[in-house]
DNA sequence: TAAAAAAGTGAATAGAGATTCATAAATTGA
DNA sequence: TCAATTTATGAATCTCTATTCACTTTTTTA
């Protein structure tokens, strides 16, 4: 009597959620959250809007899932540069480079995971992810005055600069009217002026 | 026949559009723009919500005009700063101070003037603001690099770094859970820091 | 293959909140 | 004070979407 699911089953269900995921992200790298509605998700996705709700509670759990897949890649990107042989100051300077040159790649993505609010629980979750960006941050810094090459008081709060420059800087390219072109090379620059900016204001000074 | 509008009607009304005013930007400043609705601001303000629309042409119109009073006046004092006989290097330090000193505050207004979306004409508002803050800032970079004090190539980008770390740091003490308190030592010891953050990243590095 | 169970659909429901508008109150000019 | 005009009210309307659920289709079990 009792239903087994079959792994073609299975699996079909899995691309469903994917499917929906990734369509949610699509739409929300386009438009903001503002413009990934169920309704269009569930279009996009090839899938009814009743079905949404088969695999995720409501909305709210839609997009947690996309701000967090999101920003556990960037984690891991950071990550691998952070456990990287590098000095202190090296790793900085690529973590804050290659964060913002893969931002610049989905600015709206960016923009909409660091600062849209949508409703309390994303919200929550938001905060939670963004602790955890300046945690990998913190852990740079507190490396770096190991090795004598920072001596920083405050980590957090510094860290906290750092996270705010490097997210901030994303958001003049979003301006609706400018459409602000950057090719690759444009990009590069930018990023490392960023980087060049987060290194200065941590380096030890010669006094 | 034809109606004049006596100086006590005009007076009248003007309370009246100043009380709504007054009544949403202290709506925004608990809540955010998602708990100021129309309703609830013309409550506040002693009014009926229909009468909102005999001011304004629609509820964006209300944020806008909130948005760009509240960052004028961060910018009379950030402008004060800048025309002051100071260092380039100390108007640099107590912009950048006194901009998160006063943002903390009221962050909750802060972080809804400068990351909280509503709609598109109030995105484009917000977006012009954020350009008068980063000019100030670029003009007090300016005086820096004439004054020989810095030597920054692109003033634009490293402006977009410095006021992305004043703004975003009001964003930690916004923690729903946390509910950091702030004593007003504390605040200032923050903003020093941020300060100095931003002052070690632009100065001229001894080579 | 038939009954049972689960997956899938999408029109209908529901709630929130901006905006309108018929009506009332207040103000002005004569 | 009265009629005309403007200002003020707030219930009703309109819109937009998330969510539900009665029903259909597909899958599973026997």
């Amino acid at each position: 009597m009792s239903y087994k699911r079959s792994s073609l089953m299975q699996e079909r269900m899995e691309q469903n959620r994917k499917a929906i995921l990734s369509s949610a992200r699509n739409l929300i790298s386009e438009g903001g959250f503002k413009d990934a509605q169920i309704q269009t998700i569930a279009e996009q996705a090839g899938v009814s809007s009743g079905l949404v709700y088969r695999y995720f509670d409501n909305k709210s759990q839609v997009l947690i899932e996309v701000l967090s897949e999101a920003i556990n890649t960037e984690l891991l990107v950071i990550d691998a540069i952070t456990e990287s042989d590098l000095t202190a100051e090296q790793k900085l300077h690529k973590a804050v480079a290659t964060f913002v040159k893969r931002a610049l790649n989905s600015p709206q993505l960016a923009y909409s995971l660091m600062f849209e609010p949508v409703d309390s629980t994303v919200e929550h979750e938001r905060f939670r992810v963004k602790q955890l960006i300046k945690q990998s941050v913190i852990k740079i810094l507190a490396d770096g005055n190991a090795s004598g090459e920072f001596v920083l008081e405050d980590l957090n709060t510094t860290a906290l600069c750092v996270v705010g420059a490097m997210t901030f800087v994303v958001v003049e390219p979003l301006d609706p009217a400018q459409n602000t072109k950057f090719d690759q090379q444009h990009k590069d620059y930018f990023s490392k002026q960023i980087a060049d900016f987060c290194v200065d204001a941590v380096r030890r000074k010669q006094a």
